[in-house]
RNA sequence: GCUGGUGUAGCACAGGGGUAGUGCAGCUGAUUCGUAAUCAGCAGGUCGUGAGUUCGAAUCUCACCACCAGCUCCA
């Protein structure tokens, strides 16, 4: 007798059965099951059980259903890849959010077309509605399965796979695949499949292996529901920064001055304009002094740093960076050394610290050519740039304020609820020349910082060989409408630079110590933060940063003069406002507004004019009548104050 | 840097071996209008850049540049 728990109800059962026939019994199998979870395990529905078991039943909607479907979906790519191009190589092929994809060693580009014959032929397959077998071999076995296939991949995955571990199999008719698993049982249950884009991918993503070709797709238990989804891929597009931007005109690049130097236009200008001046007086009530440091500095200063040997790569370099005989200079692609120089001006005591130093930095750093990308990634930046020289009892009092600081001030723009906290560390196997320092640094340091944030109940994820040459870091990532995400904020610990700087403070009992120093910014970089603020709001930015808060629309010449004096009048309330005095209908001036997504729009005629009073229209609600403009004016304000989103 | 795609006026798009069109935007004029496009006229492009093939290239070939997606790398 074996018991199976279904969540809602539970039934006992005599012999082994398996999961369809057991829900089946229960009366929860319907057509949406796809999968199950056995006693917290994911496995098919045509898995055998054989004593009790907690049973979950998944569909789509689960997060490892839609897992477990998309993988699925991933080897139907395979199996089409493999009748069309049966000399392709099958290499790995996982579920992704909100998709998979499949890395193939081929001779051929999947070019569009090649795409759409797969489709095609996966459409095909799933038509078949062939049954998925999983079974499993013995290592020597397994290996000469794959050998005989000719799947040399498959062949170096097996054999480094640990001993003991489970090697199996799933098959579809004629399609064999090295697979952990687990699948839907059959194909028919992949409905709708679009194959998005064709890539190249390094071979477990080391550059120095082969290119292989990665096919990107999506897949659905309906069509409806590859219809939702493109849906909602066409309105991710609508909210993209790199088109909004350029169409409202906050930003625009030019070829000639070339990849990742972004001209930011007067309305974006403004935007980071009144974010920088913003942060500084937030960071200058915390206790921040205010710095100016240069833009460049000779080769000297970065090998003291570290950075000539970990990050020259991303560096502008300005003459010949192996000519010891001559001068040599180099853009600054972090602000720490320069701002290390303020410390250093003079003897410093244990009363000096903490020393909170910040800087409204622009940097340089030479990234890849294929890296650049709209606001988001680009060579030059401008970031809230901070260092704290702290005496060692500060480090978790002052890496609590940090967090704090950008913790409001990402809420305060409205980025937070999009945002994730990673723990980014080192990684010991690494070669030595990525990080700087001892393993034993490197494990205080990321031991202390652990501790602070589990002292802070910080939910985090950990980044393996995600941290900066120095030290570990808290990063702040943000996921842009389309999933990818981005380090927006980062604060950092470093037991390292003081001492190769020669940083030290003389503490009370006056021995020379070495400082422990916070890498952080505030709101990041000003440029990724206006990208990610265009999308969020979709180009209509909240009125406290909006680059002109008021548009006033005269309805005739006539108002003109009137609409001249409330200008001024709200100007001098210290409000962004502008006239349109051109000469067309009020209509179309109000869709102009409406279409560069201004916060609110005063339309002035004859009744306004005569009753001294303004009509006022905002972008969301429409026409809100008539009102005094000091009535207007109090309530913008308090809107701007509150920073209101 | 690598893989694939794209590049025609400020923007959205046609066209395509015989030296370019449409709509919006712009300019000029008329119109003076009440909550998302008034009408008419004008002007605007060495078809991303450079080389090659050709009697002739925006169209074909190559290189380069930029943009997009992804990989790798990072704020």
């Amino acid at each position: 007798m074996i018991r199976i728990d279904f969540g809602e109800k539970a039934m006992d059962f005599d012999a082994p059965l398996t999961v369809y026939e057991a829900a089946k019994a229960a009366e929860l199998a319907s057509r949406d099951v796809l999968a199950a979870k056995v006693d917290g395990k994911a496995v098919a529905l045509t898995y055998t059980l054989e004593k009790s078991a907690a049973v979950q039943l998944l569909t789509f909607a689960d997060a490892e259903g839609a897992h477990i479907f998309n993988h699925t979906a991933s080897h139907l790519l395979a199996q089409a890849v493999k009748r069309l191009y049966p000399q392709t190589k099958l290499t790995i092929g996982p579920a992704v959010e909100g998709g998979f994809y499949y890395d193939f060693d081929s001779d051929i580009p999947f070019t569009p077309e090649v795409l759409a014959a797969l489709e095609g032929e996966i459409k095909k397959i799933a038509k078949e509605n062939l049954r998925i077998e999983r079974f499993t071999l013995p290592r020597d076995e397994a290996l000469s399965l794959m050998r005989e296939r000719e799947e040399p991949y498959k062949v170096q995955l097996i054999e480094e796979l640990p001993e003991g571990e489970e090697i199996s199999f799933y098959r579809q008719g004629e399609f064999v695949d090295l697979c952990a698993g687990p699948h839907l049982f059959a194909t028919g249950l992949v409905k709708a499949v679009k194959l998005t884009q064709c890539t190249g991918a390094y071979w477990k993503g080391d550059q120095k292996n082969k290119v292989l070709q990665r096919v990107y797709g999506t897949a659905f238990p309906t069509k409806e529901g590859l219809a939702e989804h493109l849906a909602a891929l066409e309105e991710a597009r609508r909210r993209d920064h790199n088109k909004i931007g350029r169409d409202l005109e906050y930003f625009t690049t030019v070829d000639v001055i070339g990849q990742g130097l972004p001209i930011l236009l007067p309305k974006g200008a403004r935007v980071v304009q009144l974010l920088q001046r913003w942060v500084e007086d937030e960071e200058m009530k915390r206790g921040y002094l205010l710095t100016k440091t240069p833009y460049m500095a000779k080769r000297e200063l970065y090998k003291i740093s570290g950075h000539w040997d970990h990050y020259l790569d991303g560096m502008f370099v300005l003459g010949d960076p192996d000519d010891e005989t001559k001068e040599c200079f180099a853009l600054r692609p972090m602000t720490c050394p320069f701002q290390y120089q303020v410390f250093l001006n003079r003897a410093r005591s244990y009363r000096d610290l903490p020393m909170r130093l910040g800087e409204t930095s622009t940097l340089f750093r030479n990234e890849d050519s294929g890296e650049m990308h709209g606001l988001i990634r680009v060579r030059q930046f401008t970031i809230s740039e901070g260092h704290l020289v702290l005496r060692p009892d500060q480090l978790e009092e002052e890496f609590r304020g940090c967090l704090e600081l950008a913790k409001y001030c990402l809420g305060t723009v409205g980025l937070l609820d999009r945002c994730t906290f990673r723990f980014s560390q080192w990684d010991p196997a690494n070669p030595k020349n990525k990080y700087e320092g001892t393993k034993e640094q490197w494990e205080v340091a990321q031991e202390t910082m652990g501790k602070i944030l589990d002292d802070l109940g910080v939910t985090y994820s950990v980044g393996i060989d995600e941290a900066a040459f120095y030290g570990p870091k808290l990063d702040i990532q943000y996921k842009n409408v389309y999933g990818k995400e981005d380090t927006l904020v980062t604060i950092q610990i470093d037991m390292l630079l003081a001492q190769r700087f020669g940083m030290v403070y003389t503490d009370k009992d006056g021995e020379k110590k070495y400082p422990y120093i916070i890498h952080r910014t505030s709101l990041g970089c000003y440029e990724r933060t206006l990208a990610y603020l265009l999308e969020t709001y979709a180009g209509a930015l909240p009125t406290w940063m909006a680059p002109t808060q008021v548009r006033i629309l005269p309805i005739g010449e006539e108002h003109l003069a009137y609409c001249d004096e409330l200008r001024a009048k709200m100007e001098a309330a210290g409000l962004r406002v502008e006239v349109d005095d051109r000469n067309e209908t009020i209509g179309k001036k109000i869709r102009n507004a409406q279409l560069e997504k201004l916060p609110y729009m005063l339309v002035i005629g004859d009744n306004e004019v005569h009753d001294h009073t303004i009509a006022v229209r905002s972008r969301k609600e429409g026409d809100l009548g008539a009102m005094t403009l000091d009535k207007f004016i109090a309530d913008l304000l308090l809107e701007v104050a509150e920073k209101r989103k």
